[in-house]
DNA sequence: CAAATTTCAGTTCCACTGAGATGG
DNA sequence: CCCATCTCAGTGAAACTGAAATTT
């Protein structure tokens, strides 16, 4: 007996255990995918952000990436100590920092992004582009109630 | 600047991202409105398994919910120490113990339960009926591939 | 012997809390 | 004085790892 038995059906008729099932699965393709090149979720959350918006303060990034403050601390310095980013004092607004993405950072990001959608592909493998569309627009209406 | 800040649309458009949010919601609307009675989702994980199997091994109680072992003795030891569970030696097989939910347990149980309904309501407030089915049947399809 | 079960101790990722220090 | 920002230290849930001990 090394397979999965059958869940209780109480529990798999409950929508937020077919939503924890499918976000479990996300997060270890995810991982997996991304361990690979020594990085975690919230680097690509940050790169991306920065990517987009440019250099932004540490609030910012935290803010648009819906990640803690310190957590944001933490990454940078991570970010930071391999040479995807760098920090400086906002001169206009001295409790600022301003982070920058680098050349290396740049480069690593397109890494990730890549790495990141071929795991959207592998995880909608089993939908059609219209019910992904669905999914995604069904998903968005309850985070944004 | 008190509110959230638009994401990154690279960031918002991830099929990923979208789930990790609606995941991460109905995981808070859970977790706030279990630990109001003293819960966490283990907890009624495993009570569910024993209210609709009956008396079980560990380890089978941990393939149904698809919860490590580990984490299913701590689960069920603050149970038994709640009066919820009841641990007995299986005579058949000194390997395995047998669990069993008790009066008080079945109580606590139906108690969650009603609390978990009460959170899928929250969660799908903004969905139709044929609506909420279609997401279920979607994220299902993901999950079984 | 191999396989299953229980248990313990520890790790990882993500999310979060509280408090301090600095600056607007 | 109040607020925003950054930083540090620590907590917590959930999933997981590795290993030991017992029994089949």
């Amino acid at each position: 007996m090394a397979g999965l038995d059958e869940a209780p059906r109480r529990l798999a008729e409950m929508p937020t255990w077919v939503l924890n099932l499918a976000s479990l699965r996300a997060h270890r393709l995810l991982m997996d995918a991304l361990a690979a090149v020594g990085s975690r979720g919230y680097d690509y959350r940050v790169l991306v952000a920065l990517h987009e918006f440019g250099p932004s303060s540490q609030a910012s990034i935290g803010r648009r990436t819906q990640m803690d403050a310190s957590d944001v601390v933490a990454t940078i310095n991570e970010l930071v100590a391999r040479g995807y980013a760098i920090r400086k004092r906002d001169r206009s607004d001295l409790r600022r920092n301003v982070i920058a993405i680098t050349a290396t950072g740049l480069k690593h990001y397109r890494q990730l992004d890549r790495i990141i959608v071929s795991v959207q592909d592998q995880l909608l493998s089993s939908l059609d582009p219209a019910e992904r569309q669905t999914l995604v627009n069904l998903l968005r209406r309850i985070t944004e109630s």
